[in-house]
RNA sequence: GCGGAUGUGGCGGAAUUGGCAGACGCACUAGACUUAGGAUCUAGCGCAUUAGCGUGGGGGUUCGAGUCCCUUCAUCCGCACCA
């Protein structure tokens, strides 16, 4: 028998399935389907990571199954091109961000493809391709349409380094996402879409699908919904009433402060009737000098100033109260102020203890000297008027009732999520595609003329005043408007990276049709994706805008399903060996690539599978990717024992079930690890016993074939199967054949294992009490001893309790 | 602070409804075969060794607890003055 050569064998097999395009998904087809997605790449520069292999063989592996098992599947692979380490390298080197992006693409698909995934080639997409963001514009306009993208001015995080503008959501406490450098604020007229138009939605879906539990969470954590109530406390001697949000209207009569935004307009209205109005400027410009970073680490020591000579009234019991103005309230965030009620919320108790504001009990149980109560779901209401003595969920119902009628305020429903900043003052995005014109306003680019393309430039430098460099070409800036024909301009700013990836998905399902996003026959057979993975940095900001815009295209009649993703799992990090993230600065980046050189493809997506919990981070190790290798240098050799007996031995009847049951639904489960542990285990059996049957190897390679495709079909050919694997049925097993018919079973006295007894698995407490007593090893733990109690569970334990 | 997890040998990690703790792999030890071994094969491998002790610590329920309950400690991740 020649030897096991994966290099040589998986070049011939990668080379078979290219040339057959083995893993084309049919369109016109009866067959049941199944749409297994996986996050397209990145096409960077330093090429595929571990962490793509992770994330990507877990659905290699239910896609292979899937076939075996008679799916119609769609795999599909793509490049999310389009960004900024491009553009920057394109900066750095004078090459177009598109010639970079063509070789970042080759190396990418050259690397895919040596670690022998069956995604469907044909269908890829590529963010950055005219005839793919034609349809990313299309998307926009008809936002636009629906009044669900706008431009407002606002305060900006301005990236300094990177030059552009970021959403909230890119620069996490203040520090830019991509370069780490500090973020600044700055005012700009910037686009954004409405998606917390959305929020319920979103957060309803999240019922009609079946997400791992910790992305769910994440997800409505990130929406953010909490109920309550906006109250008007009048401004006194003013028209003007200060409107707060609050989540406990309950606690009214223990406000003893308002608080609000330094940015909140009433400041300057009633400037002239504020005593010290320096001081509150003061305060303002120190404020704003704060970055959201240092407002964040500054949050343990609050600090706020007094608005002297304007107060506020209580709308329940008519008192007077003071008005501060302090940063750790938000602008951005409910009405810009709040109710101040220290009793019972610790930021506001903090802040009153700081500046000797009273505190007062409205909710017994507590001591509100000694910190905010705030444990309080069953409270009873003190000191408070008419909703006194009521339970806190009752008084809530009452005082929101009281306020709706008597005009004083009303129920409002709050979110955390802020709509979504939409776009970069960069080259290498999707061009925006609207006309401002002078007359008719902002006017979009009409739908026959789409796509816009991005124009030729010589310089991809942004301007330091933060606008894009497509405002330096007049001839592309200068248009005429598509309503009045007078002269416009275009807009110059370009889409973020997240909308290409935000409905990528659809077009995979039609990816060459140039009359729409996908036929709606194609929407209906391969919609929804049915399985989804990725990485949990992708489930809140990527898979919420991508719900977000499916939702809309299904409310607009675009799509037939209404929500993108039936199910989605996420992979864990992979870190380096030293327990770190892997990254060139520590040195401790293990390339795929030289993997597959020195092991073989099949080597390394047993290891990245059996490396440990699919969900958890996991730490590489060199030594165990040897191990792997050794396992399949086993499953080759496993060759010479074949023998000429049909079927499955009788010896290895249970073997065969019970690792057909185990790999199967540990795959399923996303339990690789102990799928191949469980085939591990089988090797071992079998070279134990230096035998198997041709039907014995044909079973145990085809539930090898996920994650080890090479070698598999390669022995399926050696040892003259039928047809091809890739072509082959996924084997059953029998629930009744997973169990010996004898088992050993072990006998424990008073709780601790004393013996074993071999008896047939149904056995009777008679023949086990009978095999117990004729064990001398358990005998000796049962002389002289009182018999209390037995316990037998067959199949399981036997126990015996004594005194 | 809030939310979500996780603590098991030298290491990565397994353990259905509570039922033999340590599967599988690595590392290690001894041996075999070798001119050679960072190859392969065989055996061993939680600790302690008197019949004991062992799943972060303490308590509880149970015939029986890694698993359930209470309590406590530690680590990781997500969100974060969100009113």
């Amino acid at each position: 028998m020649k030897s096991y050569n994966p290099q040589a064998i998986e070049n011939k097999w990668q080379e078979i399935w290219r040339k057959n395009e083995t893993f084309k998904a049919k369109d016109d087809t009866d067959q049941k389907k199944f749409y297994g997605l996986v996050e397209f790449p990145y096409p960077s520069g330093v090429g595929l990571h571990v962490g793509h292999i992770r994330a990507y063989t877990s659905l290699e592996v239910i896609s292979r199954k899937r076939r075996l098992e008679g799916y119609n599947v769609l795999f599909p692979i793509g490049w999310d091109a389009f960004g900024l380490p491009t553009e920057n390298y394109a900066m750095q080197t004078g090459k177009h961000p598109r010639k970079v992006t063509d070789d970042n693409i080759k190396i990418f698909t050259a690397q895919l493809n040596a670690a022998g995934y069956s995604f469907d080639w044909s269908r890829s997409v590529d963010t950055t391709d005219p005839e793919y963001y034609k349809w990313t514009q299309w998307i926009f306009v008809q936002l636009f349409k629906h009044g669900l993208a706008y431009k407002d001015k606002t305060y900006v995080n301005f990236c300094k380094s990177c030059k552009v503008v970021l959403a909230n959501e890119d620069s996490q406490n203040g520090i830019c996402d991509r370069c780490g450098s500090q973020v600044v604020q700055m005012e700009k007229d910037v686009w954004f879409l409405k998606i917390r138009d959305y929020a319920d939605k979103l957060l309803e879906g999240l019922d009609e699908v079946d997400y791992l539990p910790r992305i769910r969470i994440e997800q409505e954590n990130w929406i953010g919904r909490s109920y309550g109530a906006e109250v008007d406390f009048k401004l006194k001697d003013t028209e003007d009433n200060l409107r707060v949000f609050t989540t406990r209207p309950d606690t009214l009569y223990g406000v003893t402060f308002m608080v609000m935004a330094p940015e909140h307009p009433f400041i300057k209205k009633y400037e002239y009737k504020i005593q010290n109005m320096d001081e509150i400027k003061e305060y303002q410009e120190e404020s704003k000098k704060k970055t959201e970073f240092e407002r964040v680490q500054l949050a343990k020591g609050k600090t706020g100033v007094e608005l002297k000579g304007l107060t506020a009234l209580n709308p329940v019991n008519g008192e007077e109260v003071p008005i501060w103005v302090a940063d750790y309230v938000m602008m951005g965030y409910g009405t810009g102020a709040i109710m101040g009620v220290p009793g019972h919320d610790q930021r506001d108790w903090d802040f009153a203890k700081k500046y000797n504001i009273p505190i007062i009990e409205v909710i017994g149980g507590g001591n509100v000297e000694e910190e905010a109560y705030t444990d309080v779901e069953d409270g009873i209401l003190v000191n408070s008027g008419m909703i006194n003595g009521l339970r806190v969920k009752d008084a809530i119902e009452k005082i929101t009732d009281y306020l709706v009628k008597n005009n004083l305020g009303e129920r409002k429903v709050n979110y955390k999520m802020k709509d979504w900043a939409f776009n970069r003052q960069r080259y290498w995005g999707e061009p925006i595609p609207i006309i401002h014109c002078p007359r008719c306003g902002m006017v979009h680019v009409p739908e026959d003329e789409l796509p816009l393309l991005l124009p030729e430039v010589e310089n991809f430098h942004p301007s330091d005043s933060g606008e894009s460099p497509l405002a330096n070409i007049p001839e592309w800036v200068n248009v005429k408007c598509p309503l009045c024909g007078e002269d416009a301009k275009r807009e110059t700013d370009t889409m973020p990276q997240w909308a290409g990836s935000s409905w990528y998905f659809l077009r995979y399902i039609d990816p060459h049709n140039n009359q729409k996003i996908a036929s709606k026959e194609k929407l209906d057979y391969w919609g929804p994706v049915d399985w989804y993975n990725g990485g949990m940095e992708h489930v809140t900001r990527h898979m919420i805008y991508s719900r977000f815009w499916h939702r809309f295209l299904y409310d607009i009649g675009v799509v037939p399903f209404i929500e993108p993703y039936a199910k989605r799992t996420a992979q864990g990090l992979i870190l380096g060996a030293d327990g770190e993230k892997m990254s060139k600065s520590r040195g401790n980046v293990v390339n795929p690539n030289d993997i597959i050189d020195e092991y073989g493809a099949d080597t390394l997506r047993t290891y990245i599978m059996f490396i440990g919990d699919y969900e958890k981070y996991a730490i590489w190790n060199d030594a165990s990717v040897k191990g792997c290798k050794r396992f399949l240098d086993r499953v080759w050799k496993m060759q010479e024992m074949v023998n000429n007996e049909k079927g499955y031995s009788q010896k290895h009847l249970t073997l065969m079930h019970k690792t057909i049951k185990k790999v199967s639904e540990d795959y399923e489960a996303m339990k690789f690890n102990t799928a191949i542990a469980a085939m591990m285990s089988f090797v071992n059996e079998i070279n134990n016993d230096g035998s198997i049957t041709r039907d014995e190897l044909k079973a145990f390679i085809t539930l090898l074939y996920p994650v080890a495709p090479h070698i598999a079909e390669e022995i399926w050919q050696e040892q003259g199967f039928k047809g091809m694997l890739n072509q082959a049925e996924w084997p059953s097993w029998d629930e009744e054949k997973t169990v010996d018919d004898v088992i050993e079973l072990p006998v424990q006295v008073s709780g601790k294992v004393r013996g074993k007894i071999v008896l047939p698995k149904d056995a009777d407490l008679k023949t086990a009490r009978e095999l117990a007593e004729a064990d001398e090893n358990i005998v000796k733990y049962l002389e002289g001893k009182i018999r209390v109690k037995e316990i037998y569970i067959p199949g399981k334990i036997f126990n015996i309790v004594v005194k």
